[in-house]
DNA sequence: ATGATGATATTTTTT
DNA sequence: ATATCATCAT
């Protein structure tokens, strides 16, 4: 066996972890290491060499376009279709399972994923079915407790209320939250992992069976698996089978949804002679990137440890933008980004990266007076469009009329005279006899107790469910789905609409009917190529924009940069407050995070890399002032440029020492107080600060003062008793 | 059933 | 500033 394409190009530590002997293996691979390619490779290195079987072989990822990517990279090694690898998301190995395992994992065979957003919807329409007070339960808040039980691995029967009441209610909200989903089928994200889960603890010999099957387990982005999925695996691997995981403790970004760096730590004694392999050898960045991400990072305590090193050069200075507000920030960044083409470079290449998605306005506003093409990362998917999600709720009804969540989505859309009250008489009894909706319509059509009107209207949709569901049967999958949007009224209702965003509908719609005739299911699968379809559309959420084929600049999140690279790159709105954000800045914990976040934004430039902070900005309509990020001071100052300092309004206390002109710009406002923003104060109690912000005046006035060491506080000014310094 | 009004909250996102 | 959402009036 010729095994040179397969180490080609490889480094030692990549090799040896390619290559290693069959047992645990853990890869903390640093930024730009190379953490795909180890994977891809691994496999490719076991099914040639190792001569494993490719169904032996199970891969996991988080994301589609990581699993398509990892499934594209290991086809091209092995030069052969890797189609019936199993290669997916946590989700939708999970969702494969379940559909071959239906009847031991307790589900109908038809069953539906609803998304988020469905699952919201059914928890709204909970709380009003069970007359709960809306002020005081807030449906989000109710929905993150049941994800967050379920990711958890617990069911009601396995919480305690522990005698708190707000816990006992939210208990009886998961408990009646679940009803609903039996009655209608209906299977949310984290309960397709967790009944996935189930499956496996509950029936032996289907275990065995796949613990037999599956001899290798790859695991990639291992520091972001939650608790769920974590069990999943370890069940899965059992006490024969090989996990070799990938991850970064230094990008774990997702602790807020459910992510536990910790179960890096954890596999290593879970499977006791695990072999450690750290990729430090970064091939993306400039030695100056790396030294910068490495000091900035090395200032969280709970990591593992590691530093990137590059064999190439150190490159250009890190380029750091004090702006005045975030006009300027922005107007700062256009000006680069014209040089930047000017120079013959692409514009892709370039990306503008923020901590929140509000910030991307501005920045949009700047590029669009500057005639400069742009492109922003996250938003509403395909599948996710409020059109979209009507006409596949009209699907998923004629495939099962139980199916509540699609039921009251489209019982009246287009209006067709059934209003609040008869849905609530709907409703009533649906509750009453613990049945879905469509029984209750079924009982109550012929129910005096409503009127005629509302009765014949209810017959009328029934009987145009059921005369689709008829239509249907016979036609293809595209057929269908342009079937349901015309015959349903849905085309025409949206065609009629004159709103702004009606015509896109429409095109929408139509796009949809493309969707449905380009789809192919998973021959495997035993399923309607309709169901397929629709759990397709669940899992994957499709494009989050439309892509303009123009060379355009990218603006994403932070959060949607990781796994992405670009040569140029600038980090915006680097201030306290906003980066790292103000709900974290409290917690150590959640400090940590933002520290990881930010090692992500420095480590995606590969040759450029911008900083910049305003220290105004217009945020949720008033100004508001902001210190330079704690982060930017911990970038050695070596290592960076300062452009342009100018007369601005605070004293940048970044790295310490250097001091600037604190010459306030014209138009500095004054406090009741007699206060100047950026004002160095001492308070008797907190110690030394900074003043960043004020409102009110006179005896309610209060300022926004950052102390050295007690953090930001509002302080009530008549009060808090300040000395100017 | 639609539209106007006022209250409220505004990190990050995949599946 | 702005978007979303509930409530109320038409």
């Amino acid at each position: 066996m010729d095994v040179t394409p397969i180490l080609e190009g490889l480094n030692d530590a990549q090799r040896q972890a390619v290559t290693a002997p069959q047992k645990p293996l853990l890869v903390i691979a640093g930024a730009g290491s190379g953490k795909t390619r180890v994977l891809t490779h691994r496999a490719a290195w076991l099914i040639d060499v190792e001569g494993a079987s490719p169904q032996s072989l199970l891969a996991v990822t988080f994301t589609n376009k990581a699993a398509a990517e990892m499934r594209g990279r290991i086809e091209s090694l092995l030069q052969m279709p890797a189609s019936h690898l199993w290669i997916g998301t946590f989700h939708g190995l999970a969702h494969r399972l379940l559909r071959r395992h239906w009847q031991e994992a307790g589900l109908p065979q038809n069953f539906q994923i609803i998304d988020s957003d469905d699952q919201l919807r059914l928890i709204k329409r909970m709380l009003k079915n069970l007359e709960a007070d809306d002020s005081r339960w807030v449906p989000r808040e109710i929905q993150y407790f049941i994800n967050g039980q379920k990711d958890e691995g617990l069911r009601p029967q396995h919480l305690d209320d522990g005698g708190d009441l707000n816990r006992h209610q939210f208990i009886e909200f998961y408990r009646g939250y679940q009803e609903v989903c039996e009655r209608g089928g209906l299977v949310d994200f984290a309960e397709l992992l967790l009944r996935a889960h189930e499956l496996w603890r509950d029936n032996e010999q289907v275990l065995a069976h796949y613990q037999r099957r599956f001899r290798h387990i790859l695991v990639d982005e291992f520091q972001d698996t939650n608790a769920i999925q974590y069990a999943w695996l370890k069940m899965l691997a059992g006490k024969t089978g090989i996990p070799f995981v990938v991850g970064d403790d230094d990008q774990s970004i997702y602790r807020w949804r459910g992510a536990r760096v910790e179960h890096i730590t954890r596999f290593q004694k879970d499977f006791p002679g695990t072999e450690v392999i750290k990729l430090e050898q970064n091939y993306r960045s400039t030695a100056t990137i790396l030294e910068a991400a490495n000091a900035v990072i090395k200032n969280n305590n709970s990591r593992m440890g590691k530093n990137l090193w590059t064999e190439g050069a150190s490159g250009e200075a890190i380029k750091i933008y004090s702006a005045y507000n975030e006009r300027d920030e922005a107007s700062f960044i256009v000006g680069r980004l014209r040089e930047w083409s000017d120079q013959g470079n692409a514009r892709a290449d370039a990306a503008l990266l923020y901590r929140s998605n509000a910030q991307s306005r501005v920045l949009e506003e700047a590029l669009i007076n500057a005639g400069i093409p742009y492109r922003v990362y996250g938003g509403l998917r395909f599948f996710e469009r409020q059109e979209i999600k009507d006409a596949l709720a009209y699907l998923r009804l004629t495939s099962n009329r139980d199916d509540d969540s699609s039921f009251e989505r489209v019982i009246n859309k287009p209006t067709r005279g059934i209003g609040a009250r008869s849905v609530d008489s709907l409703r009533a009894y649906a509750r009453a006899n613990a049945c879905s909706m469509w029984r209750a319509t079924g009982a109550l059509a012929s129910d005096e107790a409503l009127g005629s009107r509302a009765r014949s209207a209810l017959t009328n949709f029934m009987n145009l469910i059921e005369l689709m569901a008829r239509e249907c049967k016979s036609l293809d999958l595209h057929e269908q789905v342009d079937h349901v949007i015309q015959r349903s009224g849905l085309l025409e209702h949206y065609k009629k609409d004159k709103g702004e965003k009606s015509e896109t509908r429409v095109e929408n719609l139509e796009e949809l009917v493309s969707a449905a005739r380009g789809f192919e299911g998973d021959p495997e699968e035993d399923m309607s190529p309709l169901d397929a379809f629709l759990s397709h559309a669940a899992l994957e959420a499709g494009e989050g924009q439309a892509d303009a084929w123009e060379d355009c600049v990218q603006l994403m999140t932070m959060h949607s940069a990781k796994g992405l690279e670009f040569p140029l790159v600038f980090l915006c709105g680097v201030e306290d407050g906003l980066f790292p954000h103000q709900r974290s800045i409290a917690d150590p914990n959640g400090l940590e995070e933002e520290r990881r976040l930010c090692y992500v934004g420095i480590t995606r430039a590969m040759q450029t890399l911008y900083i910049t902070h305003a220290e105004q900005r217009r945020l949720h309509g008033t100004d508001s002032f902001a210190l330079p990020s704690r982060f930017i001071g911990e970038i050695p100052r070596e290592l960076v440029e300062e452009i342009r300092p100018k007369v601005q309004v605070t004293r940048p206390n970044y790295g310490g020492g250097h001091s600037r002109a604190a010459a306030a710009p014209s138009g500095q406002r004054e406090s009741a107080g007699g206060l100047r923003l950026g004002q160095h104060v001492r308070h008797g109690k907190f110690g030394d600060g900074v003043v960043l912000n004020y409102e009110g005046q006179g005896a309610h006035a209060r300022v926004q003062v950052n102390f050295e060491s007690a953090g930001t506080k509002w302080l009530v000014l008549s009060y808090a008793n300040l000395d100017l310094m």
